[in-house]
DNA sequence: CGTTTTCTTGATTGATGGGTCAATTAACGC
DNA sequence: GCGTTAATTGACCCATCAATCAAGAAAACG
């Protein structure tokens, strides 16, 4: 039976299992057997790819974090002028791909990952180290020194958003969510600098 | 040994060790025995008055929602103008009770468990009612129609205030926080309603 | 007193779940 | 063809832990 090639076909969907049933449960609390059995294989097979259940959370994490990267990337290749980007930040924030109930509830439980799993930290400092820097570049061309404690807000509301819209019923409101902070990026824009 | 009217005392104790063991290894992942033993007693103490670990968790989820409540009505009872209960709100959030280490760490993991859990969802849901039905009321009177998008704009920046401060290290600054959300605040009531 | 009630815990149970291992299958390289 | 290597799993082991229980110790009660 064996198809040569199969490690990436499968740490692909255990990956997207993992995130799938962390955020269907809403907790850490899934088992490997859970993850396994949706990503179609035995748990052994998993433990064989990814060596631990850890390993499985932080693949997850940075899928999560790499796919919202590229959004981010490809957004900003095709924002035209600081106010531009800065939209455009936010909007690939909520974009569909990320914005979906599952890994929201995902998302949230990375942050309480990062809280004990040193690795998990790591990657969402990475995560804030590049959303600030993404805000700061524009902000400052528009604002210049209040920029750094705006960038802070606006990261911090994105943040917000996210959470309560992980705890609220019915589907994830992309468009909604970006709107509430692109209100406030307009304020700030618009307050006397 | 058996002194009587035990049952309040130990289940304060019981409470404060939860919320402590939860905020210190920043995850649900803790024993009855590592609460219990804070707690300064067995771990069969510890389910002969709570019953069961899930209760453990409601009961210092309310404790620290109760605390919180508090806080805000005391603050309310001394602000003066619309105004200045806004600001005694915000203020509140962030008071000293609440925002310390443990405190926050819990709060992130009570938001998980409200995910999966029901009664913690009410609780969470209760405490969001009460928090935007106290910012409207005093946003409404400063900038009317827009007080409902306003007051859920500031819900969310608090709670993403508190996220952050959840993962960043050193010690919490609750002045800093507060002072960011006041000033969105400021920011909307000078801006043309 | 003695019995009832409260408080308390060590020991135990029962289940769950992460991780390992040995064994099987079949494609590959030579 | 034949060893080598990748893929795959069922069975197993063992640690952890929530929850229960039986029993003891002492205060209250009558």
């Amino acid at each position: 039976m064996p198809k040569l090639g199969m490690e990436p076909i499968r740490k692909d969907a255990l990956i997207r299992a993992t995130i799938t049933e962390i955020g269907r449960t809403g907790s850490l609390d899934v088992t490997v057997s859970q993850i396994a059995k949706r990503a179609g294989m035995s748990s052994a097979l998993a433990h064989h790819y990814f060596g631990s259940k850890e390993q499985m959370f932080i693949a997850a994490m940075r899928h999560v974090l790499t796919v919202y990267g590229a959004e981010v990337r490809g957004a900003l290749v095709v924002a035209e002028g600081s106010r531009g980007r800065l939209r455009a930040v936010i909007r690939a924030s909520f974009a569909s791909v990320n914005f979906r109930r599952e890994v929201i509830g995902a998302w949230l439980n990375f942050y309480v990952l990062a809280q004990s799993l040193p690795e998990a930290k790591r990657l969402l400092t990475v995560y804030q180290a590049r959303m600030h820097s993404n805000l700061v570049h524009d902000l400052k061309k528009l604002i210049g020194a209040r920029a750094d404690q705006v960038a802070r807000a606006v990261a911090a509301l994105i943040d917000g958003v996210y959470i309560r819209e992980a705890l609220k019923k019915g589907a994830p409101d992309g468009a909604a969510a970006a709107a509430m902070v692109l209100a406030y990026l307009n304020l700030e824009l618009e307050a006397r600098g």
